[in-house]
DNA sequence: ATTTTGACGACGT
DNA sequence: GACGTCGCCAAAA
């Protein structure tokens, strides 16, 4: 068997870990798999997550200003954003209000998980 | 192998 | 602050 360690899964996992009612930015998500800087990969990964045959919650990644970029590529312009008031966010002119606060850092996982392994 | 793209981000004008 | 350009890197054509 092979493994498939591309960069798309790496994104897929870590979208998948964002948890509901959070978003979370192209930016962070390409910081946290060492590629920072390259955002465009990770909204490129999204794209390929339409081939996926798993569910990717893409809907709660969007760009630096919590703004609905890639709605176009849901099937359908306000497809996003329903999903996205589905979970509690809500969403004004393709922009996520509290976005800041509903912003989901994966580098915030790995500080937990490195401060419940090495707590003692 | 080369070229183009691509759901971004940061900086410059 | 709106618009322009570059940078960044990987996959598809």
């Amino acid at each position: 068997m092979k493994d498939q360690d591309s960069f798309f899964d790496r994104v897929f996992e870590l979208v998948k870990q964002i948890p509901y009612g959070r978003v979370s930015s192209y930016g962070a998500i390409a910081e946290y798999l060492g590629i920072k800087g390259s955002a465009r990969m990770v909204g490129w990964a999204m794209n390929a997550s339409h081939s996926r045959p798993e569910n990717i919650p893409a809907h709660r990644v969007v760009n630096r200003q919590g703004m609905l970029t890639g709605k176009n590529h849901f099937g359908g312009p306000e497809v996003m954003q329903q999903l996205l008031e589905s979970e509690g966010i809500e969403v004004v002119n393709d922009k996520i209000v509290n976005f800041e606060k509903l912003f989901w850092n994966p580098m915030q996982k790995i500080e937990n998980k490195k401060t419940n392994d090495s707590n003692r």
